[in-house]
DNA sequence: AGTTTACGTCAGCCTTGTTGACACTCCAAG
DNA sequence: CTTGGAGTGTCAACAAGGCTGACGTAAACT
């Protein structure tokens, strides 16, 4: 299942990018990559009473206004208790509002008020003035790459989150 | 400090990379690949008493043998006694080998065993064999662009570190 | 001799994930 | 109309893995 295979030979150059040490040294860029993603946010939720965790319901309930409690469940792949822990205490602080479904009213469905998407601005600014700089940086056809990579890499039905709330935002 | 742009005028077409629905959408995909980045990984850790602290302790252990604890803090970005929970463990388990370092004998130098070294490839088998197929899929040139945006997102410290370890590999 | 560095460890706390169980509301199908 | 199941909320208990603060030891440096 393991190759220790040399680097340098067998394959015919254009494969070269496929090299266990290729490979090696994207999951290192991976890594430390996401800890910078997250540095900027995390910075600021610290000095609050929330964490990441709030910060991906107010990003993805800004994303999706009126988007279920199911559906944010799928989005963010955790269990019903721990994403309610969160819930909970964003909607007691007046950042998320609930509101029963009109059609099915076993449903909530989830807004952010006036002061949910302050938060959510900012730090959602804070993320993207990195995200921005690093895009600049790197120019629009490494951008365009780093997105192929990227969505190459996702489970199929986090591929399938992502599409769709990629055609509903543009 | 924040804006909201009318993405589609203003700007002269070669920036349209830049706008805030495309570096949201950038977000987003950081976010699903990289659960599914470290989904793999996690599966098989789940089974044993290990988490996914222990495979980036054994990773970085793997990777640059002989290390030191306070080289690897550095890299890893945690507290001493969050690394020294899982450091425990693992020498306990017999993964991981602490020596007394020859010139400076407060330093230990930190080694895999056989045992350690197995389950490194184990879990970096499957990290790999998903971003293998990314790569392959995506291309030569989206890999190439995907690693510089990876790059220009890291802090400068973290993107040291990186630089360090990739340099070491190769 | 005194200070600093590298490391280990104890105690306690927080966030965020988990499972399992139970209750309630409500839609839909028989 | 009853009943099954879906969508939701919540309680309890637990685990991983971060954190801070404090203390101890050995070795190195000055």
């Amino acid at each position: 299942m393991t190759n220790g295979r040399p680097p340098s030979t067998v394959r015919g150059d254009s494969l070269l990018f496929l090299t266990d040490e290729q490979l090696r040294q994207g999951s290192e860029a991976m890594f430390f990559a996401y800890r910078g993603f997250t540095a900027d946010p995390d910075r600021i939720l610290g000095d609050m009473a929330y964490g990441r965790a709030h910060h991906r319901a107010i990003h993805f309930i800004g994303r999706a206004p009126g988007t279920t409690v199911n559906n944010l469940l799928n989005i963010l792949g955790v269990t019903k208790q721990s994403l309610n822990r969160v819930l909970r205490t964003l909607i007691a602080d007046g950042l998320v509002q609930s509101k029963v479904g009109r059609n099915d009213k076993r449903e909530r469905h989830l807004h952010l008020t006036q002061e949910g998407r302050a938060l959510e601005q900012k730090l959602s600014d804070a993320q993207r003035a990195r995200l921005r700089a690093a895009f600049r940086d790197a120019g629009p056809e490494a951008v365009a790459g780093f997105r192929t990579v990227l969505e190459a890499m996702m489970d199929p039905e986090m591929h399938a989150s992502y599409t769709k709330l990629k055609e509903s935002g543009a």
